[in-house]
DNA sequence: GTATTGCATTGACAGCCGTCAGTTCAATTG
DNA sequence: CAATTGAACTGACGGCTGTCAATGCAATAC
C-alpha cells in the first residue's frame, strides 16, 4: 500500500533542458493521506455512498430492516458494507431492542471535505 | 457493485412496535452515486491522494520524473496510479518532447466536495 | 418453554487491485 | 544511423473486495 513520502534531491539531470523548473512535495502528509485515503476508500462505492446519505438525514433513525430494501442486495451484504463504514469510523450503531440503529459519526467527513474544498492552499 | 435504489415499500411488519417512523429514502440517485464513488475511489489510495495534492498546486509544471521520487515505488506502479485517475477523470497529461506534464482537470473534485459539505440538504 | 424475528458472522467464490520486473515505444542526443 | 532517456504497457503474483447461502445469536412473541 506503501510509498514513503520523502522529498529525495531530484538526481539524473544532464541531458537537454530541465524537465521541471520548481522542485515539487506534497503538502499532505503520509499520516494525513492514510486517513483522508481510508476515508475516501470507504465511500467508493456506490452502495456505502448512498447508504451515508441515507444515515446523513436520518441520524439515530434509521434501521437496517429499512436500509435493506433500498438495494438490491441480500441482508448479509448491507450488514457488510455497515461494517465497513464502522471500520472506517464514519458510522456507529446502537440496537434498541431487536433493531440496530445507524447514524453517521459527527464530523467523520469533516477532514476528507475540507482537503478537498482546498484551493491552492500553502504557498 | 450494484444495487437499484427503488423506494420498494416495507413489507413485513406485524410483530411489536414499527421498526422506525419515517420511510427513508436517498437523496442521490443511483446516477450520481456512481459518479461520486467513482471519484471517492479514485482518492482511495494514500499514493493517489497525494498524487492528486501535489498536482493541485502545480498545475501543469510537474512532469512524471519528478513524481516518481516522491514515492518508494517503481515508475511503472506511479504511471499505473496516474493511469488511474486519468480514467476517473480526476487529471489529464500533456507530451512535452520527452517528458509528461500531468494536471487536475478543473472542477473534478467539485460534485463530490459539494455532495460531502453538504448539510441535511433537502427535506 | 418454543417459535419467530432482526441482524451479524462465517465460508466460499469470482473478480479486481497494487506492486514489480521486464519490455516496448517515442523522442532526443551524438 | 545507434545509443540513451522518459514514460507507458504487459504479464504475473498475492491480497483484498463484493456478493450470497448458510448459520449463529440475542431479543421478542406466543
Amino acid at each position: 500500500m506503501a510509498a514513503d513520502l520523502e522529498l529525495s534531491p531530484k538526481t539524473k539531470r544532464q541531458a537537454g533542458q530541465p524537465c521541471c523548473e520548481p522542485v515539487v512535495y506534497p503538502s499532505v502528509d503520509r499520516e494525513q493521506a492514510l486517513r483522508l485515503a481510508e476515508v475516501a476508500r470507504a465511500l467508493g462505492d456506490p452502495v456505502r455512498l448512498q447508504l451515508i446519505d441515507v444515515l446523513r438525514k436520518h441520524a439515530g433513525k434509521v434501521c437496517v430492516c429499512e436500509l435493506v430494501p433500498l438495494f438490491a442486495l441480500s441482508q448479509p451484504t448491507v450488514s457488510h458494507h455497515l461494517k465497513v463504514l464502522r471500520q472506517a469510523g464514519l458510522v456507529g450503531s446502537e440496537r434498541r431492542g431487536l433493531w440496530a440503529y445507524y447514524y453517521v459519526v459527527p464530523d467523520a467527513l469533516k477532514e476528507l471535505s475540507t482537503w478537498l474544498s482546498e484551493r491552492e492552499a500553502a504557498a
